[in-house]
DNA sequence: TCGCCAAATGAAAACGATTTTCATTTTCAA
DNA sequence: TTGAAAATGAAAATCGTTTTCATTTGGCGA
């Protein structure tokens, strides 16, 4: 990683290091207020902005990258070889991915009809997963 | 559109039926300043407020929903009887919507064979729209 | 190893879109 | 016509994100 980082003219630090293994380890779809909890845990003394400047970082280097659900905050995914989606429950809010390699195509074939050239995809289902089901609202009985 | 709105329990104003003709005249996937100055041309004593919570209200009766492409500014768009996805040409922001049925089809049949019921799908390509191209940044020559 | 300087950090302030508050006005059913 | 509930406009509050600035630190070259 230190090496990684040097050939792109950036500098190792403890609280990167933390905050990147923090992030790798975790393996989440991570907002930078969960990120910062889970770094002091360990080292109480790092900042918040140091926080959010190291994911945008990870970002830059083309390790991760932001994720918008739509309830306002920015969550941080790593990048997979292969392109995938979102399933959002909105009773746990939790975040499934789903393979999209084929949807891909066909949605850069249709956008390429039009004249269009894909730089990336957002692919986002929301509704209720299934260890959700029988406790949603209303009255989960 | 005052039936309808009583039929909810909203009552209708002037302010109210500008701001919702203007929506839906333009047709386009408009924000709260946008539609505030447009409604502004007409009538100048509109406060924002008042423009903010009408788009909400559009979406609460139904026939709009928040869309998010994730430069931090909500957009509202009309629902449509059928899906329908979103280019988001990064050159000059503008949207060009998409049929998706097909894709949603096969969304929803991945999205359910994971036990996940879907509301709601979102489907949206970042790139370059065809009368971008060449006028590339970096130099458009 | 030492010293330097660009990069990194932490605290705090700034930002900016969204949302709420509050006093006042308006709608509309009775 | 009247009163209660809803709507409005201006201003302030919120809140996640981003920047500023003084200080510290990493790591290369001498
Ligand atoms: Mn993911
Ligand atoms: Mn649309
Ligand atoms: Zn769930
Ligand atoms: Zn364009």
């Amino acid at each position: 990683m230190k090496e990684f980082l040097k050939t792109k003219g950036f500098k190792m630090t403890p609280q990167r290091e933390l905050i990147f293994r923090s992030f790798f380890e975790l393996d989440e779809h991570v907002s930078v207020d969960e990120l910062y909890d889970r770094v002091r845990q360990q080292d109480n003394s790092i900042g918040y902005a140091t926080v959010w400047r190291n994911l945008k970082l990870i970002c830059k280097v083309g390790l991760a990258e932001e994720v918008n659900i739509g309830d306002g905050i920015t969550r941080y995914d790593r990048i997979t070889k292969v392109p995938h989606g979102h399933l959002f429950c909105t009773v746990c809010k939790g975040v499934t991915e789903i393979n999209v390699e084929q949807l891909v195509g066909l949605l850069a074939q249709a956008a390429n009809s039009r004249g269009f050239t894909p730089d990336s995809f957002k692919i986002e289902v929301q509704g209720v997963c299934d260890g959700c089901h029988g406790k949603v609202e209303g009255n989960g009985q």
